[in-house]
DNA sequence: CTGTGGTCCAAACAAGCGTTCGAAACCGTC
DNA sequence: GACGGTTTCGAACGCTTGTTTGGACCACAG
């Protein structure tokens, strides 16, 4: 097991690319398995794609992700990490303003717009990133049992957003407060391409066309009554 | 609203369980991989279980499963049909209760209860419906492409609860109507085990034991509130 | 009893899967 | 221009998958 990896990423700060695009010819490839293993899981889901159909979308070798990533689980695991961290870090960032221009006490929309907008500004329709949170949902259901375990047991980010919500709603019974957070939640994991395309098919392409900022809007909106009601 | 519902309410000849009981042997074994298919596709997803473990866990013999059904596919596809149906009937007698009980313009409260009970009583820890739930959720992401295409384009069930809430909200525009249909789904179709494990997690066990009734509750007032903002 | 239709069973099948291997090709460096 | 480490490549491996097969079994009708 003497396999040459590559040292590769882990850079500094937050790269929308997968990687940065000066590199050596080997991370080239590196980065063309990355992008096309995640288009197609975000597309076919996690099982309905074969590391042949990666390599062929891909136009390299078959044997390139187990070169480049160990196997392909590790490969899952890898995209899925890079996509938790960087959502992670847009929500915190988000919720850090809030608590700066609010003084430590963001009331509850504020706090619901920082854990909603970042997936949801993901979802421009022409935007490479809607691939992103297509995967990242799809992560949720059909994830291999590493990434389930990590998504049950590392609550420690959304902890900050129940504790804020906790603060911010000190009326409520702190069971209200995680149920309510459960559903708000809901909005944002509904939005996969078959939920969106039902509702299109309902309301007869009235929904078909949406504007992020007015969808995120409806999101807070809905999910904000449903706290202070 | 009448929500003393008794799990099984059926109708005269349909059956809540798979199949009558006092059948030829024959109809035994294709109910013992009916009943064993679906708890494990609950458990493990429909890619994660293969054939060997369906009639593994059934102790029926390999083959059983493409004599009595054809294929692993119809055999998927005929638990999601007779799932469904169930289901929809479910809803479609609370709704047309509460039709009847309003005098044809039910309140926004009054649909969503019959959107939103049917499923979730049927996720009562202790019951046997608990994976019937739990399949018909992940028939939603992990289904077959025929599952899918069903639920994309059988949206004539679903009509009648647009239609009724509709006439409930005549103040909003039918746009709005469409996106809060979709999120109060989304509250229902997000009660994977996973994430009410990973709630559980986040708040430390406050929410490990819920009641039925009260959750319905929790869920309908959550909901409503998002209507009538 | 013999025959017949339905069911069960062990075994095998072909196809697809993720992974591995040895050699070829490539690279900057001596 | 030869070298050593890295990357690519085609081919193969071992395994699991869903499905098929041909006969054994059994209840029942003629």
């Amino acid at each position: 097991m003497s396999q040459g990896f590559k040292p590769e990423d882990m850079d500094g700060q937050d790269t929308a690319e997968p990687l940065p695009l000066n590199e050596t010819e080997a991370a080239a490839t590196r980065n063309l398995v990355f992008v096309a293993a995640e288009r197609l899981f975000a597309l076919h889901g996690f099982q309905g794609v074969s590391v042949r159909d990666i390599t062929a979308e891909a136009g390299v070798n078959l044997a390139s992700i187990n070169y480049h990533f160990g196997s392909k689980d590790a490969l899952l695991f890898d995209i899925f990490n890079r996509r938790t961290a960087e959502l992670n870090r847009l929500r915190a960032k988000m919720l850090h303003e809030a608590n700066s221009t609010h003084a430590g006490k963001p009331p509850v929309r504020a706090i619901l717009q920082a854990l909603i907008a970042p997936p949801v500004l993901w979802m421009d329709p022409k935007g490479e990133r809607l691939v992103s949170v297509q995967f990242l949902i799809r992560a949720r259901s059909e994830g291999t049992d590493q990434m389930r375990d990590v998504l049950r047991s590392d609550v420690s980010h959304l902890r900050r957003f129940s504790d804020a919500l906790l603060v911010a709603c000190p009326n409520l019974a702190p069971e209200d407060v995680y149920w309510r957070l459960h559903f708000s939640l809901a909005l944002v994991h509904n939005n996969r391409f078959a939920e969106l395309d039902r509702l299109s098919t309902l309301s007869e392409g009235l929904t078909r066309e949406y504007e992020i900022e007015r969808l995120i809007a409806r999101m807070v909106d809905f999910a904000e009554a449903g706290f202070l009601r």
